[in-house]
DNA sequence: AAGGTTGACAACCGCCCCGGT
DNA sequence: CACCGGGGCGGTTGTCAACCT
């Protein structure tokens, strides 16, 4: 039962990678371009994981990345998507060039998250810690823009109702003038969710 | 100075979705 | 229509450095 690994994996390095393989993964990717992850370890001579590969390649290896500190404005940013996406990490990191998912995530939790509590914030509710509605909903993650089902349909009434205002930031002093751009690499919720990050951006309009 | 604790982040794992057949 | 493989995602773990006692 279950699917077979990605790898073969006895005979695939893990742990940190070397100087030299994120050259030769580098090396690889500009002379063939991404993509083919599961062919590419072979094909570039490394004894790694395809899926590792790929991760390398994205969080790390790729030239457009920023690294360094984030700024108050990222801050804000990953703050007001977080309250209406919820762990929507890549779809977040769409809206932060030179981000990536991995990035964000590693930085709510060790900041983000803190800073919040800090606050009294309830870092999924995006409520005070003691608000009626973060305790019911407790440690529970807003929830994610889910398929459109017979009972979400009203999800786009153009009524605002509390449930909406809880998912959506409600409550916080939030600058919720943003535009939400759907990254290119965001399939999974492109067709899956694409109705409520549909709401989700006309609300923010 | 040494040992323990905490923070930061890179990397891995398991699952899900989609497209091709 | 069902199955399979590849790609992608979120959650979790591992490791190392900085800090504290």
């Amino acid at each position: 039962m279950g699917r077979s690994p990605c790898c073969e994996k006895a005979h695939t390095n893990k742990g940190a990678w070397s100087k030299e393989e994120d050259e030769r993964l580098i090396s690889y990717i500009r002379a063939h371009g991404e993509g083919g992850w599961r062919s590419l370890p072979k094909a570039a001579g490394l004894l790694r994981c395809g899926k590792s590969c790929r991760l390398r390649w994205i969080n790390y290896l790729r030239p457009d990345l920023k690294r360094g500190n984030f700024t108050k404005e990222e801050d804000d940013v990953i703050i007001k998507l977080h309250s209406l996406l919820g762990n929507k990490w890549s779809l977040i990191a769409g809206r932060l060039a030179g981000r990536t998912d991995n990035e964000i995530k590693n930085y709510w939790n060790t900041h983000i998250k803190r800073k919040l509590l800090s606050r009294g914030m309830d870092p999924q509710t995006h409520r005070p810690i003691n608000h009626p509605a973060a305790a019911k909903i407790d440690s529970t993650p807003p929830p994610p823009p889910k398929e459109n089902n017979s009972s979400s349909a009203d999800n786009t009434s153009t009524t605002t109702t509390t449930e909406e205002e809880e998912n959506c930031g409600g409550g916080l002093d939030l600058d919720l003038d943003l535009c939400i751009g759907i990254p290119s690499h965001a399939n999974k919720y492109r067709k899956k969710e694409s109705f409520n990050l549909k709401s989700c951006y006309d609300f923010l309009r």
